[in-house]
DNA sequence: CCGGAACATTGACCTGGATCAACGAAAAAT
DNA sequence: ATTTTTCGTTGATCCAGGTCAATGTTCCGG
């Protein structure tokens, strides 16, 4: 599966010719005020609402893939993705979990450093990257709220590398279920993080973010729930019955 | 040692006030061309160099600490500093390396998600931060080249949690010696990987950036000594022999 | 040149997590 | 409803890398 998923010749360049492409309505985007965007008054947006477009993906679908040419950046609508840098032998490591209102996709460089590949059903509203990077150049906000997002990222990658260097195997399990547990919540309406949630991908998922294999990472969450700490109601579910235990276990 | 290394409230401030401070001169400085100052012109350069401080640091002087409220960012003139995340109980990762024109410290953000720790006696122009926000909202250029810089940042960070968490011990020394002689040939004036290069720090340094111990990595490096792979002349000087059996042990 | 401190190497041993393999359970397809 | 497939759990075993301990080496201050 190297084809690409979709024809970004088809998406509008930003130049004098008008392909008639772009997004429906930015001004009711769901991410409207969480994404990039909210950075811009009605007069930018409706130019880059004309640069944009809508797509649909399927889960297990690769929008970009590493060491390819990243002709495309994006906002995530709807739906979870996953960042991944492979080695040779198939060895993976995901990178990053991206969720609606995150950006995707590596402005101002030919190349993506990682595939992208959607966990579920996902939606993206996708720009061809030279336009995005020049509308970017001429729009300093947009390129603010770009360097916070990319500085935030940054931050986080950092203290994941904490986990994956230094952390043993029961401590990446809690820290990723309460990591998991806030940035899920900080998707619904409600805030504050929830003891209980859904995880949207399964366990060898959670093995390559860890830095683990599916089983070990099984056995912590037998051992977990044996112990008390939570309950896993179904596969994805996962109930955290004693908060300040797993923080004090994720150290 | 949890004073700080030197007053932020000598810095200039950027207000109307001259506080008087403020570089030598700008314009000869030794990284003018590489470091993010480099998108400014000559007014500009005066300017922010109105708002900056030469400072020097000492070997295992630490300037920011994880968690505190970190006032000041800086660019590194000379030496090499490292940046850290630590656990409850005392260990360690190195999270990143830096070298003469690297930007440090965490502009639009309050607190230090790591410490930052001079590896060897360094240099560093130093700037308020709330200044240095200020000053980076108002130019452009100069914000797009932190952005390019943080985003090439993410990069590397996300390449090294695969290292971290996928790599065995034997990879993991190997990618290191590679990255290393890359980077610190970059510092001089030759171009281009050196095969025999001296590093900035010891055993230990090398473990805290891989995710092992000091034992394991001597022990790579002994086995790759023994196998003909490298030379080790001294303490911290490396000699690549095989640069291509190398390539390929770190995958 | 000597003595001590910091750093590096080496050895012996142990263990956390990987690996290999079997089985069970849920979901998807027919 | 039944089969098939995919995913998750559990057990047995192994080994890479950690831990503990001793020894060797370089560097620095006197």
């Amino acid at each position: 599966m190297t084809e690409a998923f979709f024809d970004p010749s088809s998406l509008p360049t930003g130049s004098a010719v008008d392909y008639g492409g772009g997004v429906t309505d930015c001004a009711s985007c769901v991410v409207r005020n969480r994404a990039i965007c909210a950075s811009l008054d009605a007069a930018e947006l409706a130019l880059l609402g004309k640069l944009g477009r809508n797509h649909r993906v399927k889960a297990g679908q690769t929008l970009l893939w590493e060491g390819d040419d990243a002709p495309v950046v994006a906002n995530v609508l709807e739906g979870v993705l996953k960042l991944v840098v492979a080695a040779a032998d198939g060895r993976e490591q995901i990178v990053g979990v991206v969720f609606p209102s995150d950006f995707i996709g590596r402005p101002f460089g030919k190349e993506s450093p990682y595939s992208v590949t959607a966990m579920t059903d996902a939606e993206v509203c996708i720009f061809n990257r030279k336009s995005f990077d020049d509308f970017a150049s001429a729009h300093p906000d947009l390129q603010h709220k770009l360097l916070r997002r990319t500085l935030d990222e940054l931050d986080r990658a950092r203290h994941w590398m904490m986990l994956l260097g230094r952390k043993s195997a029961e401590e990446k399990v809690a820290s990723f279920l309460l990591e998991m547990s806030e940035r899920l919540s900080g998707q619904g309406c409600n805030s504050g993080a929830q003891s209980g949630f859904e995880l949207p991908f399964g366990r060898q998922q959670i093995a390559d973010i860890l830095g683990l294999t599916i089983e070990t990472t099984s056995r912590q969450l037998t051992r977990m729930r044996a112990e008390g700490l939570l309950d896993l109601p179904s596969r994805r579910e996962i109930v955290i019955n004693d908060r300040a235990a797993m923080e004090a276990i994720a150290g």
